[in-house]
DNA sequence: TGCATATATAAGCAAATAACTATATACTTA
DNA sequence: TAAGTATATAGTTATTTGCTTATATATGCA
């Protein structure tokens, strides 16, 4: 059979994963670094339990994975996931999200906890 | 600036509609070949206003085309739309999907409309 | 013309989703 | 130890989604 190839109900879910705005984005900037909570709760101007909760989803599948760092937990996208290279061209066709971050530099507010 | 932000939540809104199973292997279907509505309603077992309503919203974006053949209506991929070149690389990632078609004809039921 | 077939649309409902508020947990520091 | 900060989880609710049934539209044919 293709196993190389993505089953079709697998690539459903992971796709209807990253049809969301916020996660797609998060994805695309941990792609690019790796991110703490309180830095997406800027950047989407969201409330700290909606960001948790986007990020348990992406967790659960494995396709990001995080590493606590005192009080804060630092999330990256997981290319050792299995579905990496099925994200990766996807996050490759998007626009570099970094502006988002520089904003939070100059606001001086990423530096508050990374 | 806003450009980049469009074409982001762009991109999220048509994952979300490949996130799901029906939806995307008709997709991956009419990157193939071309199937009428009767077709679809065969090989996905399911009811004829269902299929038609996904091929609806997959219209609405300019993804697929139709063309009508006396009383049937044959769907195809759009390869001219804005957003093939988007959706391409996820489809290639997918298995063929040739065999439910070939169900079809096996079972003579594929001929019977088309 | 009238009937059959193929497809689309509308309305209603149940399941899934995403946000919110409140609370719990984990860690840091005084 | 207590208080403060960061994050996660639980429970609730509003919205969205996908399906169903019923009906409308378009075409073919006798």
């Amino acid at each position: 059979m293709q196993q190389t190839k993505m089953e079709i109900e697998k690539a459903a879910v992971i796709l209807k994963l990253l049809g969301d705005k916020t996660r797609l984005t998060m994805l695309k900037l941990m792609d690019e670094q790796t991110c703490c909570v309180c830095e997406f709760v800027q950047i989407f101007q969201s409330s700290q339990p909606s960001i948790s909760q986007h990020l348990r989803k992406l967790k659960d599948l494995g396709l990001v994975k995080e590493e606590r760092k005192g009080q804060w937990i630092f999330y990256s996208i997981n290319n050792k996931s299995e579905y990496y290279s099925f994200i990766k061209p996807i996050l490759d066709q998007l626009p570099d999200q970094d502006d988002k971050l520089k904003e939070l530099e100059e606001k001086g507010t990423r530096i508050s906890c990374c």
